[in-house]
This record gives C-alpha cells, sequence and structure tokens, in this order.
DNA sequence: TATTGTTATACTCTATAACTATA
DNA sequence: TATAGTTATAGAGTATAACAATA
C-alpha cells in the first residue's frame, strides 16, 4: 500500500514523507525542523536532507524564529502542491475503503488507531 | 509495528524477512529460491544474501533439485528456530489485539485482508 | 546545561541490469 | 526461448555520533 502510495505522489514530485510534511505544516504553520522530526517521528538529523529538498522546490520557506531555530512555511506554490497531495491521498483512501467489504469498513480506521497508539 | 517485531525477533537472530521465509518453508518445504521470492514478493536477486545468512546460520539446507535449481529445506535447527519465531509473532500478535477495542476487534484481520488483495 | 541545525557515516531494504548455465 | 541462481550496483529509508552555535 505505500509502495502504491508512493507511485501515486511520484506524479507531483512528491514522497510520502514530503507529502506527510506539507500535510502537518500545512496544519500548523511556523514548525521548526525539529518540531516536525518528533511529530512524525524522523530524526532530526534525516530532516536536513528532506527539508533541502522541499526548499530546492520552492515548496517552503525557512524563516528565522531567533538565531538558533528556523520556523518552516508553506510558500503559495507549496500550499498548491500540498491541495495535490491531499486530492492523491483522499482518492487513494477511498480506493483502499472501497476494497474492504461493507460490514468491516468502519472498524478499520479506529481499530488501526487503536494499535498505533 | 514492523520496527517492534523486527526488535522482538532479534532475541532469537532473526529478521522480519528471515521469519517470514522460514514460516513458508516449514509450510511447504522444498520450494526454490524463485519460489520463495515469488510468494514473498522479494526479488530473486535479493533472496540470494538472505538465503546465504539462514544457510550459514545453519538453519536451511539447499539440496539440487536437478542441475538448475535448489530445493530449500529446513535443517532440524531450523525447524527449532521457527517454532521459536512463531512463538514470538504469536504473542506479538496478541499484544496487538489486545490494544484493539472489543468491538472492533474480530474486524481488523478481515478488513487488512480485504486490503491486500 | 539542553537544544537546534548540521555533517558524516553506516546499515537495511529494495530495485534493476547483466551474466552463466540449464530447462 | 524462458528460467534459476548469481553478482554488482544504486537509491531510498533510517539510525547514531559528533560538532558549533545558541537558548
Amino acid at each position: 500500500m505505500m509502495s502504491e502510495l508512493a507511485n501515486r505522489l511520484s506524479a507531483v514530485d512528491l514522497r510520502v514523507s514530503d507529502a506527510s510534511v506539507l500535510m502537518l505544516i500545512g496544519a500548523e504553520d511556523s514548525l521548526t525542523s525539529s518540531d516536525i522530526g518528533r511529530l512524525l517521528d524522523i530524526q532530526r538529523a534525516n530532516m536536513v536532507p528532506l527539508l533541502n529538498r522541499l526548499d530546492a522546490a520552492k515548496l517552503i520557506a525557512r524563516v528565522p524564529l531567533d538565531r538558533k531555530s528556523m520556523a518552516i512555511t508553506l510558500t503559495p506554490l507549496g500550499q498548491e502542491r500540498l491541495r495535490e497531495a491531499r486530492a492523491i491521498t483522499e482518492q487513494f483512501e477511498r480506493d483502499l475503503m472501497a476494497r474492504v467489504p461493507e460490514e468491516h469498513r468502519d472498524h478499520l480506521v479506529p481499530a488501526l488507531n487503536a494499535l498505533w497508539s
């Protein structure tokens, strides 16, 4: 499922982790790189090349918060790309759900959320 | 969840893919390396180092079927290790299921199976 | 003293191309 | 002609250690 999602997101030049970061910043702007890493369970060190790619693609901007931290914000292009990523992932989720027999469907997400907690 | 399972299996010196291969051979002996790869969705080329490790650990043996193919069989040590791997994964599954609220529990596996098909 | 951003590095997983030997 | 086993290699994902600068 993850490789299928990765495949679909590659149509807008995003990896799954890229899309996760865009969605997180879209929901809460001006988080730092370290914040994002903590929330998405990505090591601080591994955020660097990820954000560098998003920065190079002009999807995010780094705005100094103080002399140590940077706030990550979406550029207009990043907001547009986020909408595309959302459309793709929502369609993907609908396609997945369509495979689940109707009597099990409403139980899947609550059960998965319980596993994850 | 996969990294938690990997962690538990490392107690018996197995990776998740090692355990999958042992379980498959345990269920159907004398498959070839290519068979196993097809059934577990592992590239033929990536089966080589995997089986080399299991072979070096004396958990499997390669028995010539003809001059081209090799049948993979479990050694006695491999059968014992398989029992340990089964005990660990079954406990893991019980632990996971215990987190799922009772009203959703019986729906999870059928829903996941439907997703996978 | 703890945290941020960063560099460097290593290991695992996965994918592809190519080769040989055989079915 | 297709398949088995193999080698080599590259790209991702992920983990750790270390460092300078700053809170």
